[in-house]
RNA sequence: GGGCCCGUGGUCUAGCUGGUUAUGACGUCGCCUUGACAUGGCGGAGGCCAUGAGUUCGAAUCUCAUCGGGCCCA
C-alpha cells in the first residue's frame, strides 16, 4: 500500500478548507523530488486504456546509448514535454512513453571504449553480455535524469529496443517486407566502414572535409601509341583498381582517344577508354579513371558498362595482393608510397593541393569504401514519389524543416542497407539453405529467434533440406528504431493498441535526425500499414554549448544537467528550454536558468502573498458557487488581461510554440499581475472597514482566479513549484489531485471587458508617472502625496480611487496644468500632473 | 555548386500574416529596506532593427541583391 503525501482531507462539514501557509523560501532541493514522487505515487501520467478521453500519442524519441545525457537532450526532451503537460491538461489521454535505443553500433562502440576490449578477445557471447550489463547500467542512469527533469512520461510503457518484444516487432517488420519482395539480399557494391568493418546505409555517412589533400595528375599512356594520357586523381592507391577511362565526349581534345586502350602506371593494365556524360571536362584534366570502387559514379560507370571488377582493397582498409607491392599497407600508407614510385619514375606531374569533401562513417569518423558483399536491402529508391507524397502530408513544425526531408529524399542513391556485420543488434530472423541457397525466413511463432540457436521449424521449400546457415548479421539500430510507433502499438502482438494510439498525435524530435530516424520511420509505416506513423512532427533545435557549438564528448564542452539541476532546479533549467522557439539553437548560458530560478522565486512570494489573503476563501463564496462578486475596473482589467494570456497560450500550444506561450504568461504574471495588480489591490485586502467588504471578496476573488489560471499556464514549464503551490492553495476547491491533470484554463468572455482593459493600462501609466516622480524626489514609492491635479481629454474618475489608493494620494483635482511635473501620452491622449508633496 | 535557417541597444532575445512611443532579460547608472519578495521594488541611459535598392501613404516586418554566421546535401 502506498502512503499518498497530499491526501489533504477536505472538511467542507467544518464549513473551511484546508489551506497550508507557504513556507517563507522556496527550497527546490526539498520539494522536487518530493513532488516527483507524489507524481509516481498517485500514477498522474500513467495513459489509461480504458478512458473514453481523445488520445495523444507521443512517439519519444529512445535516446542511444552513449554513456550520458547532455544539455541537448534536455533542450530538445523538455521542448517536448511542455507539449505532453498541456495536451493533458487539455483533457487527451496522454501516451507517453520512454525508449532506450541500446541496440546496435553505438552500444557496441561505447563498450568497446569503456571496457577497452576488442570482440576478437572477448567473442561473441562475452561481448553482448557486456553489452546488455551496459544497457542496464545506462537504462537506470537514463530514467535517474529525466524524473529529476521531471518529464512525465509514463514508465509502465518504457521500452528497450533490444528487450524481446521489440525484437519480435522488428523481426516481424523484416517478415513482412521480406514477404513483399521489398527485402532483398544482394550481392553487390556496399557502401562500407574499414574501421567497423561493416557495411552501411547512405544515411550512416556524413560529409567531411579533407585536409591535406592533392590532386595528382599522374601520366598514363595509350596502349597502341604510346601517347600521354594525363589523368588527375585524389586517389592513386586506387590505380590498382583502375577498369577504365573515361572522357566526356563533346571534349575535342579526347575525341580521338575514344574506342582505344590505356595502360596504367606501375600496374601496366590494359584499360577501355570510352566517352560519358557524367565526365566533367573541366575538373582536373578531363579524364577520368573508373576504378573499383572509389565512389558511387564508378559503381554506376561500372555496372552501366559490364566493367571488370578488380578489388585491391581488404575490407580492413588494408591493400590486397591486386596491389602489388603495395600489398598489407594500409590505404594511407599505400598512397603515400605510390605517390612517392610515380615520382621516382617521372610519372607524377603536378600536386595541387584540393579541398574536397569525403564521406565518412558518422559515428567513427572513418571515411568509407565501397566493397562487394551480399547485404540485406529494403528496396526504397522506386518509392521516392510515394514516400514524398507521405512527406507532404506529415503536418511539420516548424514547416520549414520539411525542406530537409525533401532535399534527402531527392538526393537518395541507395537502397536502404539493413545488414551489418556486427553482433549486438536484433538478429535477421533468416537462415540459409545449405545445400541449394534459398533464403528462409522465421515462423512468427518463433519470434525473437536468434538463427544462429534456433532452426527453421520446416525443411527448405525449395529442395526440402533440413540443414541450413544461419545469417550470422544482425540489422542495423535504425532497422528497429524505425518501428517505434508500432513498438508503441504492440503491432502484431496479442495485446495490440494500434487502434488506440496510432498513427500516433506526435513524433518530437531534433533537426538532426531528420534523415534518419524520420525517413525510416515514415517508410516503414508506408510499407507496413500504407500510412504516416503520425499526425504531427516538432522538429526542435540544438542545445549548444555556452559558445554556440554543439557539445561533444571529444570536444570536452559537454554540460551534463544533474549538476546545474542541484545548483538551481529542474524548474529553471526547464525555464531554459521554454525561452527558444521551437527548431531554434540555443546556447546554454547559465545566467538564464539563474533568471528561470528568479521567476520561480517570484512566483512563490506572489503565491505566498495571495495565500495570506484567501485562506479561508471559497470561490463563489457560500451562496451560488457560481456566483461572481461585484468586481471593480482594475479587477475586470486584470481578469481581461488574463483572458488574453489563455487564449495566446493555448493558440501557442495548439502550434507547437510553447516559447511564446511561456513568454505570454511570464510577462502577464510578473509584468501586470505581480507589478501592477498587487499593489493595486493591496489598500482594499489590508482594510479591516466592514463598508469595504464586498470589495474586499471582488479582489479576493480575482486573486484566487488569476493565480490559479497562471499556476496552469506555467504548470507545462515548471511543473514542481507551480504543483507545490497548487497542492496547498487550490487542491480542496478546485478538486483535481494534481494541477497537471486539472483543466486547461479557458477564456470566460463575460470576464472580458474592453472599458476596463483601456481604463486599467491608464491607470498603470499614471502610476509609473508618479513613481517617477517619487524616484527623482528621492522618495519611497509609499510616502504619501498631499495631492495631484490632472489634465486630460479622457475621463480617469473611475480609476480615481486605485491611483488615490495605490501611490497615497491625498486629494485629486482636475484641471488645466501649465508646468506639468510629469506627462506622458496614453492611448493617444495627453496626461498632465501637478503633484504636492 | 544546390537547399534551408539566422543577422534587432555592450550581450542574449521577442516582434517578422506591414500601421501610433521596437519586447523582455543580463549588464550598467540612480532612487527606495514600503505590510509577498533586497534571490527584491521603482526608475534612467543605451537601438539609424547587417548593408544597398525596390514595392507601399507607411518596412524590423514584403521583394531582390550584397556581406557575415550556422546547418544540411553534392
Amino acid at each position: 500500500m502506498h502512503k499518498p503525501i497530499y491526501r489533504v482531507n477536505t472538511r467542507p462539514e467544518q464549513g473551511d478548507f484546508f489551506m497550508t501557509e507557504l513556507a517563507k523560501r522556496y527550497d527546490p532541493k526539498e520539494i522536487e523530488p518530493r513532488i516527483q514522487k507524489f507524481w509516481e505515487d498517485e500514477h498522474v501520467f500513467r495513459y489509461d486504456p480504458d478512458s473514453k478521453k481523445p488520445v495523444y500519442s507521443i512517439d519519444t524519441p529512445p535516446p542511444t546509448l552513449s554513456g550520458y545525457i547532455h544539455m541537448g537532450h534536455v533542450f530538445s526532451y523538455s521542448q517536448a514535454e511542455f507539449v505532453a503537460r498541456y495536451q493533458r491538461m487539455k483533457g487527451c489521454n496522454v501516451f507517453y512513453p520512454m525508449g532506450f535505443d541500446d541496440n546496435g553500433l553505438p552500444t557496441e562502440r561505447y563498450v568497446e571504449k569503456k571496457y577497452k576490449v576488442n570482440i576478437k578477445d572477448v567473442g561473441r557471447e562475452e561481448f553482448v553480455k557486456l553489452c546488455l550489463k551496459e544497457t542496464e547500467i545506462g537504462g537506470k542512469n537514463y530514467r535517474n535524469i529525466w524524473t529529476t527533469m521531471g518529464i512525465s512520461v509514463d514508465w509502465s510503457l518504457l521500452y528497450s529496443t533490444i528487450n524481446k518484444r521489440c525484437q519480435r516487432v522488428s523481426q516481424r517488420s523484416f517478415i513482412e517486407i521480406f514477404r513483399s519482395g521489398r527485402m532483398e539480399r544482394r550481392n553487390e557494391p556496399a557502401i562500407w566502414c574499414p574501421l567497423c568493418q561493416t557495411s552501411l546505409a547512405q544515411a550512416d555517412v556524413e560529409d567531411s572535409e579533407a585536409k591535406h589533400s592533392f590532386l595528382n595528375t599522374v601520366r598514363f599512356k595509350a596502349a597502341d601509341n604510346g601517347q600521354d594520357l594525363l589523368i588527375a586523381t585524389s586517389r592513386p592507391e586506387l590505380i590498382p583498381s583502375c577498369v577504365g577511362l573515361i572522357v566526356n565526349p563533346d571534349d575535342e581534345r579526347y575525341r580521338a582517344l575514344v574506342g582505344r586502350k590505356g595502360v596504367t602506371p606501375i600496374f601496366n593494365a590494359e584499360v577501355p577508354i570510352f566517352a560519358d556524360r557524367r565526365v566533367d571536362p573541366a575538373f582536373g584534366t578531363g579524364i577520368v579513371m573508373v576504378c573499383t570502387f572509389g565512389d558511387k559514379t564508378d559503381i554506376d560507370w561500372w555496372r552501366d558498362y559490364n566493367l571488370p571488377l578488380k578489388i585491391s582493397i581488404n575490407p580492413d582498409g588494408t591493400m590486397n595482393a591486386c596491389a602489388g607491392r603495395y600489398c598489407g599497407m594500409t590505404l594511407v600508407e599505400a598512397r603515400k608510397s605510390i605517390i612517392a614510385d610515380l615520382k621516382d619514375a617521372g610519372l607524377l606531374l603536378e600536386q595541387q593541393p584540393i579541398t574536397h569533401v569525403m564521406n565518412v562513417h558518422e559515428r567513427c569518423g572513418t571515411p568509407v569504401e565501397y566493397y562487394v558483399t551480399s547485404q540485406w536491402f529494403i528496396r526504397i529508391l522506386d518509392i521516392k514519389d510515394e514516400l514524398l507524397a507521405r512527406g507532404e502530408k506529415l503536418r511539420w513544425y516548424p514547416e520549414h524543416m520539411k525542406a530537409r526531408y525533401v532535399n534527402w529524399v531527392n538526393g537518395l542513391k541507395w537502397d536502404w542497407c539493413i545488414s551489418r556485420q556486427r553482433y549486438f543488434g536484433v538478429p535477421f530472423p533468416v537462415w540459409y539453405c545449405a545445400k541449394c541457397g534459398t533464403a528462409v525466413v522465421a515462423d512468427e511463432s518463433q519470434l525473437p529467434v536468434d538463427p544462429l540457436v534456433t532452426q527453421p521449424l520446416k525443411p527448405c521449400p525449395k529442395c526440402g533440406s533440413t540443414t541450413f546457415e544461419p545469417e550470422h548479421d544482425v540489422m542495423d539500430t535504425w532497422t528497429t528504431s524505425s518501428v517505434t510507433p508500432l513498438i508503441n502499438s504492440n503491432w502484431g502482438e496479442p495485446d495490440s493498441r494500434i487502434d488506440q494510439i496510432y498513427p500516433m498525435s506526435l513524433r518530437p524530435q531534433a533537426h538532426d535526425i531528420i534523415r534518419t530516424w524520420l525517413f525510416y520511420t515514415v517508410i516503414k509505416s508506408h510499407l507496413h500499414t500504407q500510412t504516416l506513423p503520425w499526425q504531427n512532427v516538432m522538429i526542435s533545435g540544438h542545445g549548444l554549448d555556452p559558445n554556440g557549438k554543439a557539445m561533444h564528448k571529444s570536444k570536452g564542452n559537454v554540460i551534463e544537467p544533474l549538476p546545474i539541476v542541484a545548483k538551481y532546479s529542474a524548474d529553471a533549467l526547464r525555464w531554459w528550454a521554454a525561452s527558444a522557439k521551437l527548431g531554434e539553437d540555443m546556447a546554454f548560458k547559465e545566467k538564464e536558468v539563474v533568471y528561470g530560478q528568479k521567476f520561480i522565486n517570484k512566483l512563490w512570494n506572489a503565491s505566498r502573498f495571495v495565500s495570506m489573503h484567501i485562506k479561508g476563501f471559497r470561490p463563489g463564496g457560500s451562496a451560488a458557487p457560481s456566483a461572481k462578486p461585484q468586481l471593480e475596473l482594475v479587477d475586470r482589467w486584470i481578469l481581461s488581461r488574463l483572458n488574453a494570456v489563455i487564449r495566446e497560450s493555448t493558440d501557442s500550444f495548439e502550434a507547437y510554440e510553447y516559447s511564446k506561450a511561456k513568454m505570454a504568461v511570464e510577462q502577464f504574471f510578473w509584468g501586470d499581475f505581480c507589478d501592477n495588480y498587487l499593489e493595486m489591490v493591496k489598500d482594499r485586502l489590508y482594510s479591516k472597514d466592514e463598508a469595504r467588504k464586498a470589495s474586499r471578496d471582488a479582489a479576493l476573488y480575482t486573486l484566487y482566479t488569476v493565480l490559479l489560471d497562471s499556476l496552469k499556464l506555467l504548470g507545462p514549464f515548471t511543473p514542481h513549484v507551480t504543483e507545490e503551490i497548487y497542492q496547498c492553495l487550490f487542491r480542496d476547491t478546485h478538486g483535481a489531485i494534481s494541477l497537471h491533470v486539472s483543466e486547461w484554463p479557458q477564456a470566460d468572455v463575460s470576464l472580458e471587458d474592453a472599458g476596463a482593459l483601456k481604463l486599467g493600462d491608464v491607470a498603470v501609466q499614471v502610476i509609473s508617472l508618479l513613481r517617477q516622480y517619487k524616484n527623482a524626489q528621492s522618495m519611497a514609492q509609499n510616502v504619501p502625496l498631499a495631492g495631484v491635479t490632472v489634465e486630460t481629454p479622457l475621463d480617469i474618475s473611475p480609476i480615481q480611487a486605485v491611483l488615490q489608493d495605490t501611490m497615497k494620494i491625498g486629494k485629486v483635482c482636475y484641471g488645466p496644468v501649465s508646468t506639468p511635473d510629469a506627462e506622458s501620452t496614453v492611448n493617444g491622449a495627453a496626461v498632465k500632473l501637478k503633484i504636492e508633496k
